[in-house]
RNA sequence: GCCGAGUUAGCUCAGUGGUAGAGCAACCGCCUUGUAAGCGGUAGGUCGUGGGUUCAAUCCCCACACUCGGCUCCA
C-alpha cells in the first residue's frame, strides 16, 4: 500500500496510507486535535476534514476555537438555518447565507410574500436543533452547471448564482456559493436538502449547536435597492456554549453603552420629535461637554497655526454648482429654496465657502500653507432609514479645516496633521488607532493621473514617515482626491471611523485658485479636507459610548456634588461650592432633604467623578470627606488639598475608570 | 428610500373592543441623616397625529410623523 507524505505547519512530516484525508491527519496527530479539527487547509486552500490529502501537500487543521474554524461553524450553521426553513416553509427561496464577524445570516423569499415574524425565529430555531441532534453528515459533491441547475430547479436565487459563476461572472458577492475558478460544489446534508457552497464545512451537523438567531431584517438581493427585498435571519454561533454566552453578555454591555440610553439617562441630548428627524437639541449638561470639546479644539488650532473663519449657512446654488456639489451630492443635500434673487441650498460642506475665502484677494506663496479652521454647521439630507442617534444625523458641526498649499509642502503637511490628529485623539482618551488609504475610482473621479499619483503617495510618505501601519482602500476615495481615514477602538474594542485628511486638486479648479510662487509666476495650490473629530455630534457620541457616560473629570458636566450630611452643613456646603466655582470647577449642592445614602446613591449613578461629603468634622476643621468614582473615600481632606488634587487631575486628564 | 418591529405618565414599562396601571422621578408631609435606594401622601395620561370600521376604538383597518433593527447610501 501506497502512502501519502505532508508536511505540517511547523515543518514536520508526517507519512499515512494513500487515500487518507484532512480528518485521518487530525486523527493522527492526537485525539484532542481530532476532536477540535472542523476543517483543514491544503495547500493554502480550505477544504473539508474529509477531502483526500495529496503526496507533498502542506496541511494544517483549523480547529473550532480559531476565527477560521469559527467561520467554518458558521457557515455551517447557516446552512442548517436554510435547511430547517425550507422544511418549515414550503416553497421558500433560499439564496446567500454567509458567516459574518460574530455569526451568520441566510437570505429568504418566502411563498406569497410571507414575512418571518419572531415566533417564527423560536420554531426555526427548534428545527434547527433536530436537525444538528441529528448528527446530517455534510456530503461535499462538484457537479457541472448543467446537473447543478437541475438539482436547484426550483430555486430561482441559486440558479442566478450558478449562471453567473458558470459564465465566469461571479463577483465578491457570491463568494461562500461559488469560487471564482468556475468549480460547482453542492453539501448535502440530507435526503432533502442540498445547498450550493463552496464550503468548506464540518463533517456533521453534530459538531454545531452553540448558536442563537437574532433578528430578522430586510435585505436586498446582491445589495442591489432596485432589486426584490429578501427576508434576512441573522445568527450568532460559537465553538461552545461558553463562548456564545460571553458574546451575549459582550452584546448587552454594549447595549448599556448605547450612547442614545446614556443621552437620555443623564439629561445630555435629545431628539425632539417635533424637530424632526435626525436633528438633535443640547440640553444643558450635554452643552457644556460640547463645549468644552470644542474650546480644546480651538485652543489646539490656535498653537497649530489655523485661522480661525466663520461661514454661513446658506449659499445660492450657482456656489454649490460651481464646487460640484450639485453634480455629485445633489441627492444628500437639502431640497433647494427659492428666493428672490435666486436659488438656494443649506450646505452640506463648508470648502466651498472657504475658497470663497483663499479666492477674495491674490495669495503669495509666503502664505502657505494657509489653514483656514471652522467649527461649520452642515446639513445633509440622510435617507429617513439611515438616521442613527447621533452617529448619523441630518445637521451637525464639523472641526473643518481646509488647508491650502503646494505640491512640494503635500508631504509635509499631512505629516504634521496626522501628529496634530493622533495628540488630540489621545487627549480624548483613545490610543489604538488604525489607518486607511482610500485611492482613486477610476469610474467616479476628476483630476489627472499624475495629480492622483503625487497626492497619493504624499499621503503614504506621511503615513510611513511615521512608521504607521495602514490598509490600502482602493476605489474607496471622493472622486476629488485621495485621504487617509482613522478609525479608533474604544474600550471595548469596537471600532469607530473618525478623523480623515483629504487631498483635492478638484475645487481649487473649480475656484481658480492661484497664489504667486517665488518664480513670479501663478500657481495653483492643493487643498486639504481635515477633520479631526468628524463631526462634533457623532464625536460626542463615540465618546459617551467609549466611556459609558463615565466622563474624565476634565469633560465631565458636574465635576463635584457636594453633599451636607444634614441641614446644619448647609451653610458650609454652599460656601465649598462657590470656592471650588471660583477656582473654575463645575461643582453642584444636593441639600439634606434626602438622607445621606440616597443622594450619593443618585450622584453615583449621575456617574459625578467627585463626591462630596461635609457633616460636624468637617465644618470644624474646614475639610471634606472625598468620595471619588472608582475610588476609596477618604474623610478629613483639607480643602485646599482637594482643590489642588482635583487642579492636577483635570490638568492631566486623568482617567479614572468606573468601577 | 426599502423590509420588519414599535410609539401608553417626565423616565422605564405592564395592560384591555366598554374612555387605563406599576416602579422610579416630581410635589407635599414626617424623618435630621457620615458614604450606593427611610416612611407616608398628592398630583400627573385626548394611550404619537389624522382618518375609517363599530352602539362603543388606546386596542381592529388605512395614511402620516417619529423611533428601533437591518438593507441601500454616506462628499
Amino acid at each position: 500500500m501506497s502512502a501519502v507524505v505532508v508536511t505540517l505547519p511547523d515543518g514536520s512530516q508526517r507519512s499515512l496510507p494513500a487515500g487518507s484525508t484532512v480528518g485521518d491527519l487530525a486523527v493522527s496527530i492526537g485525539s484532542r486535535l481530532a476532536k477540535a479539527a472542523v476543517a483543514g487547509l491544503l495547500d493554502g486552500a480550505e477544504v473539508d476534514l474529509g477531502a483526500t490529502l495529496s503526496d507533498g501537500a502542506l496541511v494544517s487543521i483549523i480547529t473550532a476555537e480559531s476565527e477560521p474554524g469559527r467561520h467554518v461553524l458558521r457557515h455551517s450553521t447557516a446552512h442548517v438555518l436554510a435547511q430547517a426553513v425550507v422544511q418549515l416553509f414550503p416553497g421558500a427561496q433560499f439564496s446567500i447565507g454567509p458567516a459574518i464577524e460574530d455569526g451568520f445570516y441566510y437570505d429568504f423569499e418566502l411563498p406569497g410574500g410571507r414575512t418571518f415574524n419572531d415566533e417564527d425565529l423560536v420554531a426555526i430555531e427548534a428545527r434547527m436543533r433536530e436537525i444538528i441532534r441529528a448528527a446530517q453528515p455534510f456530503t461535499r459533491a462538484e457537479v457541472s452547471a448543467e446537473e447543478a441547475l437541475r438539482i436547484f430547479a426550483s430555486q430561482r436565487y441559486k440558479r442566478e448564482i450558478i449562471e453567473r459563476v458558470s459564465n465566469g461572472a461571479a463577483d465578491s458577492s457570491d463568494s461562500g456559493e461559488a469560487d471564482a475558478s468556475g468549480t460547482i460544489s453542492v453539501y448535502r446534508n440530507s435526503a432533502e436538502f442540498v445547498d450550493l457552497c463552496r464550503g468548506p464545512h464540518v463533517p456533521t451537523t453534530s459538531r454545531l449547536g452553540h448558536f442563537a438567531l437574532q433578528k430578522v431584517a430586510g435585505a436586498y438581493w446582491r445589495g442591489n435597492e432596485k432589486g426584490p427585498m429578501l427576508q434576512r435571519i441573522y445568527g450568532t454561533a460559537w465553538e461552545s456554549d461558553a463562548a456564545l454566552r460571553e458574546h451575549l453578555h459582550r452584546l448587552e454591555e454594549a447595549a448599556k453603552r448605547d450612547h442614545r440610553k446614556l443621552a437620555q439617562e443623564m439629561d445630555l441630548i435629545s431628539f425632539p420629535s417635533e424637530l424632526g428627524g435626525g436633528l438633535a437639541v443640547w440640553h444643558p449638561k450635554g452643552a457644556i461637554v460640547r463645549k468644552i470639546m470644542e474650546d480644546y479644539s480651538r485652543q489646539r488650532h490656535l498653537e497649530g497655526d489655523y485661522q480661525f473663519v466663520y461661514t454661513p449657512h446658506l449659499a445660492n446654488a450657482n456656489l454649490f454648482a460651481k464646487s460640484g456639489h450639485l453634480g455629485y451630492y445633489a441627492d444628500g443635500m437639502y431640497p433647494p429654496m427659492e428666493m428672490d434673487n435666486g436659488t438656494y441650498y443649506m450646505k452640506p460642506m463648508n470648502c466651498p465657502m472657504h475658497c470663497l475665502i483663499y479666492a477674495g484677494r491674490q495669495r503669495s506663496y509666503r502664505e502657505l500653507p494657509l489653514r483656514l479652521f471652522e467649527l461649520g454647521n452642515v446639513y445633509r439630507y440622510e435617507r429617513a432609514g439611515t438616521l442613527h442617534g447621533l452617529l448619523r444625523i441630518r445637521g451637525f458641526t464639523q472641526d473643518d479645516s481646509h488647508i491650502f498649499c503646494t505640491e512640494e509642502q503635500l508631504a509635509d503637511e499631512i505629516t504634521s496633521i496626522l501628529d496634530f490628529v493622533l495628540s488630540v485623539l489621545r487627549r480624548f482618551g483613545f490610543h489604538d488607532f488604525e489607518f486607511n488609504l482610500s485611492t482613486r475610482d477610476p469610474a467616479k473621479s476628476v483630476g489627472t493621473d499624475g495629480m492622483w499619483e503625487r497626492a497619493t503617495s504624499a499621503l503614504r510618505e506621511a503615513l510611513e514617515r511615521h512608521g504607521l501601519e495602514y490598509e490600502v482602500k482602493d476605489g474607496d476615495a471622493a472622486f476629488y482626491g485621495p485621504k487617509i481615514d482613522i478609525d479608533v477602538r474604544d474600550a471595548i474594542g469596537r471600532k469607530w471611523q473618525l478623523s480623515t485628511i483629504q487631498a483635492d486638486f478638484n475645487n481649487p479648479e473649480r475656484f481658480d485658485l492661484e497664489y504667486r510662487g517665488a518664480d513670479g509666476a501663478m500657481h495653483r495650490p492643493i487643498m486639504l479636507h481635515r477633520a479631526l473629530f468628524g463631526s462634533i455630534e457623532r464625536f460626542f457620541g463615540v465618546l459617551l459610548e467609549h466611556y459609558a457616560g463615565a466622563f474624565p473629570t476634565w469633560l465631565a458636566p458636574v465635576q463635584a456634588r457636594v453633599l451636607p450630611v444634614a441641614a446644619a452643613h448647609h451653610d458650609y456646603a454652599d460656601t465649598l461650592a462657590t470656592t471650588l466655582r471660583s477656582r473654575g470647577f463645575r461643582v453642584d449642592v444636593v441639600h439634606a432633604d434626602e438622607q445621606l445614602g440616597k443622594r450619593i446613591r443618585t450622584a453615583k449613578v449621575e456617574k459625578i467623578p467627585h463626591v462630596l461629603v461635609v457633616g460636624d468634622d468637617d465644618v470644624r476643621d474646614s475639610t471634606v470627606g472625598v468620595n471619588p468614582r472608582g475610588g476609596d473615600v477618604r474623610r478629613g481632606v483639607a480643602i485646599a488639598d482637594f482643590v489642588d488634587e482635583l487642579t492636577v487631575e483635570v490638568s492631566e486628564s486623568i482617567v479614572v475608570e468606573e468601577q
